[in-house]
DNA sequence: ACTATAAAAGACCGATTGGTCTTAAATGCA
DNA sequence: TGCATTTAAGACCAATCGGTCTTTTATAGT
């Protein structure tokens, strides 16, 4: 059907919108703007705009998650795969997988006192994908890659909020070296304290 | 005056209002809501919701610098006001400064792609808290307490984007814990890598 | 090619947006 | 206490918001 190339293109160009102007930022006939569709043909799709912006997160969140695994299904050992898992966040600044950033973080900031669903899922997204890395790192602990002493869950939160919060100043400022100062500390913290 | 008075009191109320929903997820209603006032009361201080936002934003800057500062005056060392930093930051997890979350970094993601004026300030924000913290970080190299290899820029960085990323993961999941983790890895590094 | 169906257009809706302006009330000084 | 001035009220505005519904157009199966 066509219709459901259609439906696609709302929620990829959406995404973007919504990752960059936050969902109270982003209004209908933005969308409509960028899809070239008139209501009819959006509303034809969706019920409504919250329908519209919580697919779009499911479809930014499947994009980064993509990313991730397409990067760590080359890499064979859990040491590697620990230093994809940095360079992926960290490309994120130069390169979003959605226009605007991180959509995980973004959603997470826009949403968290405003609305109720999509900030669940925000929730979940980071969660999600803290528990990934958190078991690459048992994985590793597993192997002997990582010492025993590591605290997966705690080394996962501290990869995540440590590159969040560079891609966010990287953005803020229109640079990458927060980024890159961040990559640094992680892979030498990996290599003196982490990895066996 | 009296004025003077209600002009804070706008300030204030919005300021919390913007850190919480956004610039475009608050409307002048809600502000006319949170103040008790009618739109004549506002605009009788303010040209424009514009106008608010900008001095809102100055309002909570200001805020959290006087946070830091009241809590580094009585420290001596340098060893003391770099832990003092971390403490600090993370104390905007269980305690905000303004309702909702640190306003800088908040505001940074709110408006990085859709106001530019209060992008500007929020970035004027970070890096003026960058530099306070860097300033710190090479009085330490001056008198001892640092190492000399520290390269007081990326050290204040990294502070930073590790302590925001924390205090917005706090957020989302309504749990210090994240904070914490953070605090704790700075603090150990500071202690292995940074001071003397 | 005809037709049933799916897809999109776009007029229309009430509510709300940010903002203006006139009017009324509160304030502070003499 | 009287009066000028400051402060706030609230009616009003055009524009835009998200959303509905009818109509037209495009599509796909026979």
């Amino acid at each position: 059907m066509k219709g459901e190339l259609t439906k696609e293109k709302i929620i990829e160009r959406s995404a973007e919108l919504f990752n960059i102007y936050g969902y109270h930022g982003c209004s209908l006939s933005d969308i409509m703007k960028a899809t070239k569709l008139k209501k009819g043909g959006i509303y034809n799709h969706f019920k409504n705009k919250d329908e519209i912006a919580l697919e779009a997160f499911d479809y930014s969140y499947q994009a980064v998650i993509k990313r991730f695994r397409s990067r760590l299904d080359h890499d064979k050992t859990v040491t590697e795969k620990l230093n994809s898992i940095i360079e992926v966040f960290a490309s994120f600044a130069p390169e979003p997988v959605v226009k605007g950033g991180c959509p995980i973080f973004n959603t997470a900031v826009d949403s968290s006192n405003s609305h109720p669903a999509l900030r669940e899922k925000a929730k979940q997204g980071i969660n999600n994908l803290r528990k990934y890395i958190e078991i690459k790192i048992e994985e590793g602990k597993a192997n002997g890659e990582v010492r025993q002493d590591v605290v997966a869950n705690e080394l996962s939160t501290l990869l995540i909020i440590t590159l969040e919060g560079a891609i966010i100043m990287s953005r803020v400022n229109g640079n990458n070296i927060h980024a890159d100062i961040a990559v640094k500390h992680l892979k030498g913290y990996l290599e003196e304290k982490v990895l066996a």
